[in-house]
DNA sequence: AGTGTCGTTCGATGATCCACGAACATCGAA
DNA sequence: TTCGATGTTCGTGGATCATCGAACGACACT
């Protein structure tokens, strides 16, 4: 559910003000779909699920589900209509910084 | 004082990520220094000092002290070289959507 | 000196945020 | 059915946020 379907300019900038959060997007910005295991974030399991359900609630992401695993995406295409531009420059700008970069991918 | 030079992504993110404040850059993004009190928000006075505060030390903004009045101007260049592309891209989606309406311009 | 104006700073107050562990639900596999 | 893996949800705690009014400091003008 919640999966926000106004994407909003205050709330997706929230939602990538946070370095976790934004590590995240940083790994997804790939636009391949990818499980919650394969996120390495420094927090606790009940901490990444509250980030990615931030994100999810501010439209940057949608999930599926398949049996007990979850998948994430970035919703590139939507964001792109919403909030053209937004996304690479604020990618860009995390890549140079290295924000979130303690947020990994395992596995593939 | 309190003018942050290091412009950081996740800081100007989060300092873009309030209404009052969003409203604020939108009316300095014509690039013309304006006095505190060009500026009309539905908030306190404290408040919008707080704001203001915020925006200068997210390095968004600097002030200029004369006399007894102060003026705002948009560090446009700063944020440019270092965030490029981000606050045209803020801008256009922030008048897109109407962000921040309630923060105008009063005399001239 | 006395009076305004202008902006900052100081608590205080709710609200929200980020973090954690624990408990729970769901599903696949043994 | 029992076990293990995977995510969610809950309760909590500490930090930060947005807001206000009140008090303060600095300056300009009579």
């Amino acid at each position: 559910m919640h999966q926000a379907d106004d994407i909003t300019l205050m709330r997706v900038l929230a939602a990538l003000s946070d370095p976790t959060r934004a590590g995240l997007v940083r790994i997804l910005a790939d636009g391949v779909e990818r499980s919650w295991g394969d996120l390495r974030a420094p927090v606790a399991k009940s901490t990444l699920s509250y980030h990615l359900k931030l994100l999810r609630e501010a439209g940057v992401t949608t999930t599926r589900r398949e049996g007990t695993r979850c998948f994430v995406r970035l919703r590139t295409a939507e964001l792109e209509s919403r909030l053209p531009g937004l996304l690479p420059v604020v990618l860009a700008a995390a890549e140079a910084e290295g924000v979130g970069a303690d947020v990994q991918l395992v596995h593939n």
